[in-house]
This record gives C-alpha cells, sequence and structure tokens, in this order.
DNA sequence: CAAATATACCTTGACAGGTGAGGTATATCC
DNA sequence: GGATATACCTCACCTGTCAAGGTATATTTG
C-alpha cells in the first residue's frame, strides 16, 4: 500500500534537508536512499524533487556544486546550509506539533 | 505557537469528516469546535471551510441542509454519509501510516 | 552490434488545495 | 448609532505536486 502523496505535502523540504544533514549528496541518489528508507513506500516525484532542490537553494538553506565523476553521468551534489539546519530543526519541531494536532483532531 | 498550515494540507477533509461522525453540525459551530479542541493553536480559514464543504458534498461524502432558526442567521448543517464514514476510516489509516513514514524519514 | 536498461539531470504546463480580501445579512450590547 | 458576534458565501491568486516530455552516458542482454 502506497500513501496518499497530498499527506505528504508540505514536508518535501524537510524530508531532504533531513537526508543532507548526514553529508552531501545528489538528486537521484537521495531518490534511492529515501525509497529505500521507506520499503518503497514512499518515492519523491522527480519533477517534485528537482522542483524543491531549486527552492531550498534560492532560499539559501542548500547550496550545489558540480561533481567531477570521470565516467558516468554528470551529478550535481547539493550541501545544507547553517540557515538549512537551522530551518530543519524548525520544520521538525513544527511536525512534532502538527502530529500532535492532528491525533487530537482525527479520533 | 502556531503551525504552519500547509502541514495540515490534505488533512483539511478528514478533520472535519471527523467531526461530523459525531453528529451533524454547521460551518461556524464546526470552526469554534476545531479552535477549542486545539487550544486556539489551529483554525481552519473560512475560505477553506467552505471550499472543503463543497468539494466534500459534490463527492457525496457529506449532505447538507438549512436549519429553521426562528431567529439570528441561518445555518447550513452538514450530515455525514455512509460513504463518507468510509472515506474517514481509510483518511484516518492513511494518516497513521504516513505519521510513521514521516517519522522515520524526519531523523 | 543493437536494443534495452540503469544512471543522472532537467523543464513545462496543468491541476488542486489553501487563503486573503472582499461581500451579504441578522441579532445583541453599550 | 456603532461595534461586535453570529453565520454564510465567492473570487482571484499563490504554491506545491506531478505527468509528460526531454537530454546524455554507461552497462547489460539478446
Amino acid at each position: 500500500m502506497s500513501i496518499t502523496f497530498d499527506l505528504i505535502r508540505g514536508h518535501t523540504d524537510a524530508i531532504i534537508l533531513s537526508y543532507l544533514c548526514d553529508g552531501d549528496s545528489y538528486g537521484y541518489q537521495i531518490n534511492k536512499d529515501i525509497m529505500k528508507a521507506t520499503d518503497n513506500q514512499f518515492e519523491l516525484k522527480e519533477a517534485t524533487l528537482y522542483t524543491a532542490f531549486r527552492r531550498l537553494e534560492q532560499t539559501g538553506l542548500i547550496q550545489s556544486y558540480w561533481g567531477n565523476e570521470a565516467v558516468g553521468a554528470r551529478r550535481r551534489y547539493y550541501t545544507i546550509t547553517d540557515a538549512g539546519r537551522d530551518a530543519y530543526t524548525g520544520l521538525k519541531q513544527e511536525w512534532q506539533h502538527s502530529k500532535v494536532i492532528l491525533d487530537k483532531l482525527l479520533t
């Protein structure tokens, strides 16, 4: 059973930031890892993922650089910034908070 | 502290259905009760609320009728349908499920 | 060798839900 | 008479999601 993705809406940024807290990575890998982490129950659609990268970079929460792969397709790596870590802390708290509220409302 | 409402997006219908499971009510009252239930930490904006009512009625999850108030402003009451109860059960399960997934992803 | 698959990136346009801003009307309270 | 509370509604805009399309390289398979 896969979940209704609308429920995840608004958490995309937090998911990506959380992942990048553990070190730099690139789009394709991030997506794979997220699928794996959730036993293929959840994946970020590519378009959603790259949209989020643009958004996060524009707001200064992540930075990107091209890897210099000798072989294979080029990869664009992402780093989380200090502002990104701060933002993530906030988003995580909001998640904890909204979880309590929704549990209260959905009897 | 109030929460980022984007996190609630997609749960509006579930919140309303949950409320109506306990009996008929009308928009203004529902909104008040939700605020009260969450210690004013969460409210559905009016526009959101009425948009949701239209959506839920169009998809047959709720039905509406005008109350015959002798005094005061008229009220449009809403009843949850059998389909609505079924849908709510599903939405509640999805919430439980997505909660697990997000907790896994937001370390 | 050719085709298929996996890796890896990207953009565009459409859609859906949320919401600010605006509106209507009735009743009460000072 | 004016403010406030109750009670409803609509419209236009914004934002995030995502299906569908595209590019390019490397490996596997028939």
